[in-house]
Order: structure tokens, then sequence, then C-alpha cells
DNA sequence: AAACTTCTCAACCGCCTATAA
DNA sequence: TTTATAGGCGGTTGAGAAGTT
């Protein structure tokens, strides 16, 4: 008969389980949860260490009912990114997406019957149609054409230097073969900026000129941006920028190919200042 | 007050991807 | 190149709370 004293145990989390694993993170810091169990002298598996800190003890989880804003901006999110809830999470400081998940599942899915009268707007229209097809935007991989600067040169190599697969694009430029990558495509180096221009064949447009975006990226945009869409993108966390201006952070720009987003006249060059 | 139903949300499960050996 | 391991994610479940009859 197998010794089950060292079974690992399973179902709620005890108070003084949860002051071993606060300890545990406390002293060796978060990561090698494989190690956790061990070294806080849990009975639990490594999966269940991470989710319980990540979900529930983790200092900067906020709790209570989801504000309005927040509320507007699941939505919103969800109508471009579909059930991504660690992506949306990572747009709603203090939320989780395991909390985003229960609420969208509670509040929008299939089937419930929460009063639509304390629901307004883009709530309702969520409420109603629950499985609406929207266009979701995943990563995937993304084709330059044969005109595009980054295969005709017209980027430098400098420039490129902060994509992930500026290697790639390096390599393939002189060949003007098709090139597939896959996302990222906005740079990551903090505190770059991007410009972003007209570019009609050979010839630039002048700088400001507006471009249209798709229906639910310009939606998305605008839910996190009041402003007008500008030509101005900043990657990173620069103080010195205005308070309107966007700022992304690397994991949202490397989730989705804005770039694909973007429905431009000709073709978009990017200057990298 | 009791029985039943519905709701909430913490936790589990299985799958996928990245990385190391 | 293959295999093992770890981290991470979304779908789902189920216990307990809250509401209703």
């Amino acid at each position: 008969m197998m010794d089950r004293s060292f079974a690992v145990r399973k179902g709620c989390w005890t108070d003084e389980e949860d002051l071993l694993l606060r300890r545990c993170i406390e002293k060796y810091g978060e990561g090698k949860w494989s190690q956790v169990p061990l070294r806080a002298g849990l009975r639990r598996c490594r999966k269940s260490c991470r989710l319980r800190w990540l979900n529930y003890l983790h200092p900067n989880i906020k709790r209570g009912e989801f504000k309005h804003d927040e509320v507007d901006l699941i939505l919103r999110l969800h109508k471009l990114l579909g059930n991504r809830w660690s992506l949306i999470a990572g747009r709603l400081p203090g939320r989780t997406g395991n909390d985003i998940k229960n609420f969208w599942n509670t509040r929008f899915s299939k089937g419930k019957t929460t009063n639509t009268t304390t629901l307004e707007g883009e709530e309702v229209e969520a409420r109603n149609h629950p499985n609406m097809k929207n266009e979701v935007i995943k990563p995937r991989p993304w084709t330059f054409p044969k005109n595009s600067p980054w295969l005709l040169g017209s980027l430098s190599a400098s420039s490129t230097t902060p994509y992930s697969s500026a290697t790639n694009a390096g390599t393939t430029s002189h060949s003007r073969e098709m090139l597939c990558m896959t996302s990222p495509i906005l740079p990551s180096n903090e505190g770059s900026r991007l410009e972003l221009k007209k570019h009609t064949f050979d010839k630039e447009l002048e700088k400001g000129t507006s471009f249209s975006i798709n229906g639910c990226a310009e939606d998305l945009i605008n839910s996190l941006w009041d402003e007008d869409l500008q030509p101005m993108i900043q990657v990173g966390n620069d103080p010195s920028l205005e308070e309107s201006n966007m700022v992304w952070d690397d994991d949202f720009c490397l989730d989705f190919n804005f770039w694909d987003t973007l429905v431009v006249e000709g073709n978009l060059f990017l200057d990298a200042n």
C-alpha cells in the first residue's frame, strides 16, 4: 500500500498555508515554483503555489467590484482580443486574468440572467450578443510586401535593431524575397519613439498626416487614449512625455501585430528617432 | 425556518510553449 | 534532435455564499 502521508494537498488553502507561502516568496522571491513547495514546507504542487500567489496573495492585487471604467476597458479589449484574459489583465492594474475571466463568465457568458437594467451601453450589447463575431487580433505571421521599406533598405540597420526579428529583416532585405516573420513588430527598447508617416511609393507625405485604422483597433485605441490618434507612439516609459501621450508597454505591443491594424494608403514608413 | 436554486470565484486540469540537458 | 521539466494560459469545476420560494 502506498504511503499517502506525502500526498499533494488539494482544495482551498488554509491561513497557515498562505502564511508559509508568503514567507517563502518574501525570502526567496517569485519564480522557481518547482522549489517552492519544498522551501515553504507545503504539500502543494508547484502550480497550486504559483496560482495561489498570483491570484490571491500577491500584494498588488486589487479587491472589490470592477469600476465602470474597468468594465468598459474589459469590454473593449475583449472585443479586440477575445478570451485572452492574461493580456486583458495586463491593462488593468491589480486585476488578474482569473478575476477578469470570472467576471466575464458571470456577467456576459451565455445564459446569464443578471438584470440588464443595471447594465449600460456596450455591456448590454455584450450581454445580448455573447457570441457576436468580433475581429480578434492574434499574433500571427506577418508578411512584408515586396516594396516594403523594410526590404528596400529604407530603414537603417540601427533603426531596426530594437525589433526582435531585426536579424531576419536585415538578412532578407537584400534578397527582396517575401519575408514572413512573427509579431512582435513594435520596437521594444525603452524610451524610443517611432514616428509614423504616410509613405506612398517614393513620395513621403507630410509629417503628421493622419492614417486610418480599422474598426476594432480604433475602438481600442480610443479607449486607451482619449485624444485623436496622433502620429507619434512611444514605447516604454518616458517621463518627459506629456500625460496625454499613449504609452504602450512592451508586452502589449508585442502581443499583436499593431501594424496589421493600420490601414494606410501606400506603405508605412517608420522613422526611429 | 427549511429547502431549493442561483451565483461567485478559488482552484484544478490539461494543453501549449520555451528552455535545458 | 529528442526528451524532460517548468512556466504559463484558458476552460471548467465545485464548494460555499447569497437569494428565492
